[in-house]
DNA sequence: TAGATTGTTAATCGATTAACAATC
DNA sequence: TAGATTGTTAATCGATTAACAATC
């Protein structure tokens, strides 16, 4: 999985940007590997995957890793996301603070009831028969997809056909990514379930340890 | 990572709920390594791990294995979670349908802001000085944490000394696990910030090609 | 019996870590 | 120069798959 890879970039970005507040210059494999709880060889080899280089004895440059790490995230565009699909959770992830810190922009909403369309709002809601236009004007390139799961299939293959070549999909029915369009997954309810299985696992390990 | 092992044991008793209703009696590993895009031989391993075991020739028994995984994944007691913090976001989740299919229950909310509080609603939900006591008296093991990021540490260790084992984070800092407490972080700027990263890599592959 | 499928062992693969020569 | 840290190669580890003997 190169999503590993990415998440650990995305990681590393974080822990240069505290440390360059603190001001930090350069730092040196070992200070994050520790700050991520991996080894140094693992910081180092994901650099030179990157071709982000040091000097032998003195370290990578913070300035010069977040630049580029910037880079490769794609922060240096503005990323603009659209967010099909209001209801409850929908227009909460449009609100959602998190987003803030990333550049990462909802630019708008759609649905296709009325009543949670309003074209003039922070930021807009349309209905749903704009997708097609606003997406290829405003050349949108990634989704988030709250849509009830008898629409999420559908939507999809419309997103898709669109242009769409990223979705974040919250619908309970995990969906393939395609060649052209990537879909990340995010099953809350999976998430509760490890848990879950974690605590009775947890508590049946306890059980047996006491018969013993 | 134990956590892939469990995310399949979810994924293959949905399979089954879905065969059992289309009248199947027993399955072959073949089907659902066709269905989950693994190998057979994982599926095997899967089920010895977990002591589902079955015949020779004849496969396994959906009804067995169906009601095996429901015992494994905690699903025959009634999955009972907390929220706190019901801003937009914990509030969309505490109505989010995706529990409802899962036994998943989401049974209070918590939270400062007595505008948000309503001890009578449907899920009440109540001032967070409360927490400690509801979770000793209800005896609640999970809880879903989506709190400003200013309160986020606090609160997560509040939650741990209350006798809470298991936490979905929604919070922007990661939280790793202690040895009572298994923390699930859900970083939704994060699954965006990778599928920017996808269609950026995308593209300059295209170009590289183009150029080529 | 012959055929099919499990359960399990050996092989493969990829990701991570350890080690160390290169070099600043 | 001596010492420290990178960049890279070899070793390790875990997860997945292939293969096959056991057996229904």
């Amino acid at each position: 999985m190169e999503y590993d890879l990415i998440k650990r970039l995305s990681q590393y970005k974080k822990i240069l940007v505290k440390l360059k507040t603190m001001g930090f210059v350069k730092v040196f494999s070992d200070n994050l590997s520790d700050a991520l709880g991996i080894s140094a060889s693992l910081v180092r080899k994901d650099f030179a995957a990157c071709n982000l280089t040091g000097k032998r004895r003195g370290g990578y440059q913070v300035n010069e890793l977040i630049e580029k790490l910037n880079i490769l995230l794609g922060k240096n565009s503005e990323q603009r996301v659209i967010v099909v699909g209001c209801g409850k959770l929908g227009s909460a992830l449009m609100n959602y603070r998190g987003f803030d810190t990333e550049q990462i922009k909802i630019v708008a909403g759609f649905d296709t009831n009325p009543q949670r369309q309003n074209p003039d709002g922070a930021i807009p809601v349309f209905p749903v028969d704009q997708l097609e236009a606003y997406i290829r004007e405003q050349r949108i390139q990634v989704a988030i997809l709250a849509v009830p799961e008898e629409a999420s299939l559908q939507t999809m293959e419309r997103l898709e056909s669109y242009g769409i070549r990223g979705i974040l999909n919250f619908a309970q029915v995990p969906m393939r990514s395609s060649e052209n369009c990537n879909v990340e997954n995010v099953n809350l309810a999976l998430e509760v379930e490890k848990l879950f299985y974690f605590v009775n696992a947890q508590q049946t390990r306890l059980r047996i340890k006491e018969q013993a």
